[in-house]
DNA sequence: TATGAATGAGCATTCATTCAT
DNA sequence: CATGAATGAATGCTCATTCAT
């Protein structure tokens, strides 16, 4: 749902010579270990204190090594930040499915939980990627993209409601979308990178209920009572 | 109301010696133009594309003399992003004031519109600040105070307001003024320093009705309608 | 970081490059010791083998100072050919002059000595500078200049030589100076740069003579004989 | 005549295990397209800008294999210099034959004809391996010898044409041996390599007569004047 | 023979900061 | 106060060559 920390995809696919080509079992063991040190330095240092030659050290190869592999410290960091990607999807599917007839809220309450499970696991490196888009033109178009299109498939889907008589009808559904989305992305950031305190369990539920009443929809739990977004 | 991009105004004050006040008129001319060389270049190219030596050429001063007035290029940014935190202020107090008897929803949309139009007015060095708080420690605890301070003081509030019974019991106001706050600044972030397109009013209002029906509170504009969050 | 390439009208504008600028004496004094080294290096071990390390450590500043100056090692080498070029032309100024009514054949012979006592006097330079202007697209383009402009001024003196009857009207102008000029080019650097053995004042003589003979213009020395380029 | 530019024959010859022939018909393959590759990527880039592991891209081998069959780049380039130095005799050679009791000026001129012929169609490799003897020692003193070995033998040529009275007899055979190669030499690189415009064989007839002139031969062309190298 | 992974020395360049004048 | 020269550590990247398979 709150994804524009994704990676584009393709343009880890699209890179040239240095990382692709054919790879023997040796060569694949070098770069996933070239991969793995790096990771573990974005997260510990960050992006600028990284150094190639620290990758490679502690990745135990030659500092030229890296550049069979990959032809800047910008490249390696795509591709960690590809890695996480394909992590976060999978964390969010992990979810228990809903029953087939569970409600419009209960669907929200689940994508919220989800996003926060995949940036809780990845937190520092979710932190570290968005420090990277604020300097980076590139990442930061990658980013740009991404968001643009996690906020338009939820405008589609907050249209729909609307048509469905389920919401707010005064809603525009496109500022809602961007809106919300970033209330959610921004509160995993804040809590998760930024360290405010917060309990999960209670964030998934509160987070839920504001995105609900937000939208003008009943969110009720573990109880009978109506939950209406208006007091009294 | 979301200001967690104040920079501590201590912080420029406590520096010691080499950034002490100028004491000649002269001095202070030269100080004052190295602050305004360091703003727009600061806007135009980022914090870390910027030297120092930029910063005395564009000044017309001699390189050494940025050190008579500032004892790193992080003082500096510190100071410009103190100056922009005044601004912001400013801006915000500039806002038509309410008559007395003003429903919460208007304070709320007030608020919501000071906040957008202070970042507007301000948003390159807006985004330059989000990205240095990203990677520079000193700034990022600053910024964490400062948001802290902002969602203590809104989660006073919607306690106030819960125990008035103007809005949803079922909040929690600590995540409800961090979430709600997150919304706000992110949207401003997002929509002026992103570039995702928006028009300035509307968003005011989409959001301050997002704002409002997140609490549970009414919010109507232009029409006698209810307004319930809740559609039919 | 990605924005180097940014130009600041203003700073362009003041800055220029980075041999320009007022000069304190002290810098003055650095400068000069830069070139003084760096020509040193040159002529002993090549452009390719020369470093800015060396050139910096030569001249007894830090590395970095080098780039005070100069902004890479093209730039400081040009500058080392370029003060040449001034050596050269006041050599060949220094030549004795001729009488008023002096023959063509001791101007082009003055002409010759000139050149080799230039080229003699800066050999290992000259050899370094044809180096470099076969791999350096810069250096090739300023020298096919330099050539042009001489080939084109004797060009013009043959020509006028041929409207006089002065020589061999079959002759055609601009090959002749094109050919001639490389000859007496190549000969001097085959004989000061690659060491083949000669003798300088005979050099000198065979050299015109050769010169007057191929535009069929008489060229006798210190005898009363015909001196006709046909023998017999 | 002029082939100060060969390579000699001996010295890729001579080298050790690493460069040793092929044994099989795989390998000499593959060591066949190892040069083929070289050659074109010298010709294109330069010997600085082409890189072993171009060559052995390019050759569809791997990077390793290049060393099965030299031991290093400058090895290869001497194996397609010496290459080029055979195709330059045989263009020379293929220069039709003149009848017996030929002119000297039309053996001259055909010499000519035959150097710019093969100049012209190796005129790239050419450039490169001019600009490789410039810093590159082995090279050098390859090309030194080579230059040496055909100076000589005009030297001898020469002195023979004055024994028999042909040509000026106040001219030192070997100067004239040495600068009149340097004037073909050097002119068929201004033309062939620096790109100075000419048309070739108007090139081949006045560098002929400039050569015949300046030993004071005579040279004629399709007429029956006496074509003296003197006017008047 | 062939492969391609691995090596690591080498180098230009930047820039925040200091200091002598 | 102002100057601007001097510093030198830091770092990304190249590439000829070696080596294990």
């Amino acid at each position: 749902m709150n994804a524009e920390t994704d990676i584009d995809p393709a343009s880890a696919a699209a890179t040239g010579p240095p990382g692709s080509g054919p790879l023997t079992a040796r060569g694949a063991r070098t770069r996933a270990s070239l991969v793995k040190a790096a990771r573990a330095l974005f997260e510990r240092k960050g992006y600028l204190d990284t150094n190639v030659g620290d990758i490679a050290k502690r990745a135990r190869v030659a500092h030229g090594t890296f550049y069979t592999y990959f032809s800047s410290k910008e490249e390696i960091f795509g591709e960690v930040a590809d890695d996480l990607q394909h992590q976060l999807l999978l964390v969010a599917e992990d979810e228990p499915h809903l029953p087939p007839g569970a409600a419009l809220s209960e669907r929200i309450e689940r994508a919220n939980r989800g996003y926060l499970r995949g940036f809780e696991q990845n937190a520092r490196m979710m932190g570290v990627i968005e420090s990277v888009a604020t300097f980076n033109p590139r990442l930061a178009a990658i980013r740009r993209a991404n968001r643009r299109y996690f906020v338009q498939r939820n405008t589609a889907s907050i249209r729909r409601w609307q048509d469905q008589g389920l919401i707010d009808e005064r809603i525009d559904p496109s500022y809602a979308a961007s809106a919300l989305g970033s209330m959610v992305d921004r509160s995993a950031y804040v809590w998760l990178v930024l360290g405010e305190p917060f309990e999960f369990e209670e964030a998934v539920i509160q987070l839920t209920r504001l995105y609900c009443n937000a939208l003008g929809l009943r969110y009720h739990r573990d109880d009978g009572a109506d939950g209406g977004s208006r007091p009294a």
